[in-house]
DNA sequence: CGGGATCCCGCGCGATACTG
DNA sequence: CAGTATCGCGCGGGATCCCG
């Protein structure tokens, strides 16, 4: 079992193997490239999507439409469009969206608390001879 | 900037990404296809080589070593042979890969609790005409 | 038993060009 | 401004065979 598409909706396969495991949902949903990233520039409040793109610099446009695209589908992330001429896109976290935050920011907090252990544990690995 | 492969030190550019980033730091860790299940399945005690292998089942032999490599190499797991013939091999969790689980748990409940609320959300994104 | 070495395919993703 | 369409590649990872 691969990770999932997550522009379409899954095959009866991948539907047991969602419902079976709860983590593999959640490392789907945001352990892509740019999906934790979006979610992180959105939390300090709606963006366009110009404003994003030019937030997260070396995104691709093709990237950034498609993984809005995929939080949206979550129902992460909501978009609005305002009528204008120029039209404009406004994205924003969803309460669901918003509750992911927290349990983001647990891992984070672990990351920067272990990132120096992480680091000498890779130097030292790598300094052994094999 | 793609994520990392976990296995060589990263260059210079890399290296900058990762300081910068200890999200992308975290994802790159457990964000792949098989290590996140490798520390659920060592967080109830050392296994050996073919007990993981069986365990997970549909894991190859091939991304069962790399994986377990790349976090003996991250300091997250501990590898011990035993002179035996023929050789045991048992992997377990060091302080740092155990510590790990907690905010694991926390995506975990996050996941388990949303589940439905992600699944209603696609779906109702998927019967919209478009 | 616990791996290593090779081969190869799919798809995630970047680059580029075009549109309402 | 906010996308869509198309092309192409790199690499994650499965399959298979071999080894001490």
């Amino acid at each position: 079992m691969s990770t999932l598409n997550l522009l379409r909706p899954p095959n009866p396969e991948e539907l047991r193997y969602v419902a079976d495991c709860p983590i593999r949902t959640v490392l789907d949903r945001i352990g892509d490239k740019w999906s934790y990233l979006l979610v992180l520039h959105l939390a300090s409040g709606p963006k366009r999507f110009g404003e994003l793109r030019r937030g997260i610099e070396d995104i691709s446009q093709r990237m950034l439409t498609e993984t809005l695209r995929s939080l949206q589908r979550d129902g992460l992330v909501a978009r609005t469009v305002f009528p204008t001429t120029p039209p404009a896109v406004e994205y924003r976290l969803t309460p669901l969206g918003q509750s992911l935050l927290e349990p983001m920011g647990g891992l984070v907090a672990w990351a920067i608390g272990q990132a120096e252990a992480i680091r000498a544990a890779r130097e030292a690995y790598d300094a052994e001879p094999r």
